[in-house]
DNA sequence: TCCTTATACATATTGGTTATAGGTATGATA
DNA sequence: TATCATACCTATAACCAATATGTATAAGGA
């Protein structure tokens, strides 16, 4: 069978989490399943994709991090910053265009030739 | 300023390639600008981008290759075989699916909270 | 009680693929 | 004759997702 997500993932989960994070705040565990069912099962995104990140977009400054202790439980949560947000804008852009221009790649009627 | 093609690449040149050449047949160096072109300058790949692209499609049989002299310059044409259209259609599939995934994370208002 | 599952975090390594930077050679144009 | 466009090519770097693995606690079932 196939992997659940086979190529086109290359900037994704940068995407998507600093846009899950620039509506509410999340733990990791949370935003993955988040990510999971938000986007209808298409996108899964394993810990260890999803923790790194994280850990990346915070050390850039695109996320801000708090720890809380929920039933003897720690969880991290993440909210984007300001930055995260102006990157986020910046991402989207890139995303529209390319996919922008592979729809009018994909669309175009064979008989123009 | 940002590079032409941020992030999201991934599996793109695969992609169109094997969609272009399904239409009809191309030499490189003209599929290099037709994709630049068709895609309104969205995407723009450079030769040492395609040209390896090309030689893997078809070392893999999703491509066929054949050599011309033209203005007594050489060009290699490809198009795409029947196995390489099963292969587009896997793709086009996976993109889509992916593409809609991310849709759905983006666009989800925030209210729904 | 014991075992398993779900929760919640983490990282090291691998692998795959695009991007960059070069290199060769011919025809056309100024 | 010098430059640009054409037309091919490849090696290396850089980037990032995927995999595999590890730790630890809470909850639920047998």
């Amino acid at each position: 069978m196939a992997k659940t997500n086979a190529a086109f993932m290359s900037g994704i989960p940068e995407l998507v989490v600093l846009r899950l994070l620039s509506r509410s705040e999340m733990y990791g565990y949370e935003l993955i399943r988040a990510i999971r069912l938000t986007s209808g099962e298409s996108i899964v995104l394993a810990e260890g994709v999803v923790y790194p990140t994280l850990h990346g977009l915070e050390q850039r400054g695109l996320l801000k991090a708090k720890e809380k202790l929920v039933k003897g439980r720690l969880r991290v949560y993440y909210q984007t910053t300001a930055k995260g947000k102006k990157r986020l804008v910046e991402l989207e852009n890139d995303w529209h265009r390319i996919n922008n221009g592979v729809e009018a790649i994909l669309r175009r009627v064979v008989c123009q030739n």
